[in-house]
DNA sequence: CACATGATATACAAAAATGCATGATCCTTA
DNA sequence: TAAGGATCATGCATTTTTGTATATCATGTG
């Protein structure tokens, strides 16, 4: 049997349905109508020779073999993206978009003055910031542009170190007032402790080091980095917080500063994105910007 | 202005154009029209809003937006035929297609017996088996499996060990009864030496340690590696040869054994493919082949 | 139990994409 | 210099794709 290649957009519906789990819903995403999906995916299975939804009523169910091709799919979409992105700016001006990928932390509380300033200086960029604590994949050019944790490893990647960021034990002014400042890590035990989930690079640091901190002493805990850092900051108990943020704000004190855990950071982006200047000027600004958060050494730290 | 994405296809025959020329040229690729193809990219400059081609009558000049994005579009396509391949096999059976990357050396030499007896024991597999000593991005997923000789330094590889292939200079009987065998490093500068193209991981390791096998010293050179190792087998002079290729063949002598350089080779495949039948039977065949080829101690170096 | 909601499948009309034929231009070659 | 070959552009008929409307079935709710 000779198998044509199918249409690259059927791939786009495949994907879409998959997502939203309808032959309905993914036509609305995709602006199209359901007797077009469902033809789309009846031609897909027949190009490629095998079932991909098991049909009923109230939805799709997909088959192995569609879980198995998905990944494959995800990748034409960012990749897809990742082209309308690159063409989006004109060759010689900073224009168009930008996407960086960085942890909530950073991407909540650090990012947006850093990127402020870009955008001051350049008006025609748009930048999209997806924070998030998940690993995301560099090379399957979901970002141009990535602050990470942990050192790149991988080839085609333009890497810059901006340094280590060190966190420490904080809580709120208020909090100590009431509860008392715990002066040996025994103390810890008896305090409100604010906690983390097991997923960012800097937890599973952290527990090698503090296997003493298990989770089970937590009095709050989330997933959500964010969540954390405002309970902290609203004098719900003792956490970890990056030191350099900890510094603005004058009613978090450092508690038992002899426990302290460093981040690596670093700023990756695609080497191809070297030659286009909208993510060439971005990439050089966020690692200025990074190092100011971490050294700063000059008095420009912004408002 | 809102840009409605344009459909995927756009971006096939935007390669396909890129990659042959002309619009004549890409519709005979594709088995489509001229025309078909003109109004493909005419649409497409107009999605994303710049001039992709400058049309000429002998053909399309691409602009530099369209090069810009040309490695997306490559993406796409390898991603696709991924997809393809991926799709190609029934879920539990060892059936379908697996694309090898290799050197061209093992490509040609060492692969193919160990590929026959892979499909010996699977006979529904297909193989697809890429000789090129052009480096290629294994997370592009141009190859489901690469034998590769750097260590792999991706993230989601499952790679694995071979060891260390040893190369040394080799020459065949015949050459040395005529022109006599090199006793010193000194007297190379005496003989015809086979010679190879700067681009593969070996040659850049082999100049670092022994500088003075400049190319100008070279009495043949070719960019293909198996015309080299031909050009040897042939008596054509002294070259490199990998030592467990040269055990197979009794007319070639080593000479000057304390040359040695090595090659430290690994097989690598993408971490999703290890579920799926054919890319795990064949990852597995191809280490334990190439141990063998590399220290064949059982008895079973076939023929 | 009736009814509203949301799902897929199908028939037919409308819209869009494609192919064909042709013309114009440029480069190569005899 | 003239002919041949290859290219892109354009008008028109055809094929293909899409949308609309409707039928049918399952599920959850008052």
């Amino acid at each position: 049997m000779i198998l044509t290649e199918p249409s690259w957009d059927f791939y786009r519906t495949f994907l879409a349905v998959l997502q939203h789990g309808s032959l309905s819903a993914a036509a609305r995403d995709l602006g199209l109508t359901q007797p077009t999906i469902g033809r789309h995916i009846d031609a897909l299975e027949q190009a490629i020779g095998s079932e991909l939804f098991t049909r009923s009523q109230q939805g799709l169910m997909p088959t192995d073999a569609a879980l198995a091709l998905k990944p494959y799919a995800e990748t034409l979409a960012s990749t897809s993206a990742a082209l309308m992105r690159a063409a989006s700016g004109a060759r010689d001006t900073v224009s168009g978009v930008v996407r960086i990928s960085a942890s909530e932390v950073i991407g909540a509380e650090v990012l947006p003055p850093i990127i402020a300033a870009i955008q001051e200086a350049h008006p025609d960029l748009v930048v999209e910031l997806s924070a998030s604590d998940m690993v995301e994949d560099l090379l399957q050019r979901e970002a141009d542009i990535a602050v990470r944790m942990i050192a790149p490893s991988q080839d085609a990647l333009l890497a810059r170190h901006i340094g280590v960021i060190p966190l420490g034990l904080f809580a709120h002014r208020r909090y100590l007032d009431r509860y008392g400042t715990p002066e040996h890590l025994g103390d810890l035990g008896k305090h409100r402790l604010i906690g983390f989930d097991r997923q960012t690079a800097f937890v599973r640091a952290m527990m090698k080091r503090y296997p003493m901190l298990e989770s089970p002493s937590f009095a709050f805990k989330s997933d959500h980095s964010i969540v954390l850092l405002n309970a902290l900051r609203w004098g719900g108990g003792i956490g970890f917080c990056q030191v350099p943020l900890a510094k603005n704000n004058e009613d978090l004190v450092h508690v038992l500063p002899e426990i302290e855990i460093s981040l690596d950071t670093w700023v990756a982006m695609h080497e191809n994105l070297r030659s286009s200047p909208r993510c060439r000027v971005t990439f050089d600004a966020l690692v200025a910007g990074l190092r100011n958060y971490l050294n700063p050494d000059t008095e420009r730290n912004g408002r």
